[in-house]
DNA sequence: CCTCATGATGAGGTAACCTCAGCATATGCG
DNA sequence: CGCATATGCTGAGGTTACCTCATCATGAGG
């Protein structure tokens, strides 16, 4: 089903627009505003990614897959932070859309290593791009000084 | 199957244990840390509230109910900037288990207005004060002066 | 050699959203 | 008043991003 965008038309819900008045909680706890903003920033990485069929998820693969080179696939689990079935599925997804291939590891043979494709490469870099612009329009609205605190205080959050 | 935790065993993997070696990014762009530090903190408040067989989402709807009384299912949507349909999936589920009521509005007919029950009001305490504890060892790994500013830069982004 | 650990994946599940249709009721207007 | 249109809720069905458990092949150690 790779690039079947039949219900891509304009991705999922964009943004919020349930019913113009967005009243909203203004005393939230540090977690829900957390969280609040979190769903906020990956709808809007979603549509930024949209045009290359590329959601978030498959985003922060390419990232790892950009700076490590070709790795194993637990290995690619391990830099995502998510289950070995979990990357699989990443990398299905990718795979089917053309941006990695599968190969046998050399070494061992129950492993198996993925690697970007020319197309990939390609993708990966445009991605790049629209995740930075995306970032500097939402992380925009904080001074330099916010910015780079705000950096430093997910470091931490993230042990 | 209301309160069928079957699956509730030890909840979803709690927190990450991929492969004992988190490798993980050192240099993530602001997106990936923010979004990599929601999935943490959304794993660990399902912990928390896996008691109650509550989820973060559930909780958000016990805050609003909790802080602005009975309302319509749509208002409800609102407050948690929800599409209407999703608001009632959350009623749906905070009904199940007791929590909540729906009752018709008086003043029009189609309209359902969603109260929470003397159970739920019970839960909702128990619910709070297990997000505030939550949330204390989450962000108690900050300083008071980075929690301010957290607070004030989330509430930024939310717009 | 045989047991045990490990790498990947099939099967099936959860949470939290969404859209689109459909139905009932409300409301404005000619 | 009668009807078109708007609004409120929910059924049906879909997506993203994860997870566990079971299975199968292969690697490694005693």
């Amino acid at each position: 089903m790779a690039a079947d965008r039949t219900t891509t038309s304009d991705g999922n819900a964009a943004h919020r627009p349930p019913s113009e008045n967005a009243v909203a909680e203004r005393d939230e706890s540090l977690s829900e505003a957390f969280l609040g903003v979190a769903r906020r920033l990956r709808s809007l990485s979603m549509q930024a990614l949209a045009p290359w069929d590329v959601s978030p998820s498959h985003a922060r693969a390419f990232a790892v897959l950009m700076r490590h080179g070709p790795m194993r696939l637990s290995d690619l689990s391990d830099h995502l932070r998510i289950a070995p079935r979990s990357a699989t599925e990443v990398v299905d997804a990718l795979q089917e859309r053309g941006f990695v291939a599968r190969t046998p590891d050399p070494h061992d043979r129950r492993a198996v290593v993925v690697q970007l494709t020319e197309l990939g490469r390609k993708t990966g870099d445009a991605v790049r791009a629209a995740r930075a612009t995306e970032a500097d329009r939402f992380f925009g609205q904080l001074s330099a000084t916010d910015q780079v605190v705000l950096g430093r205080i997910l470091r931490r959050l993230a042990e």
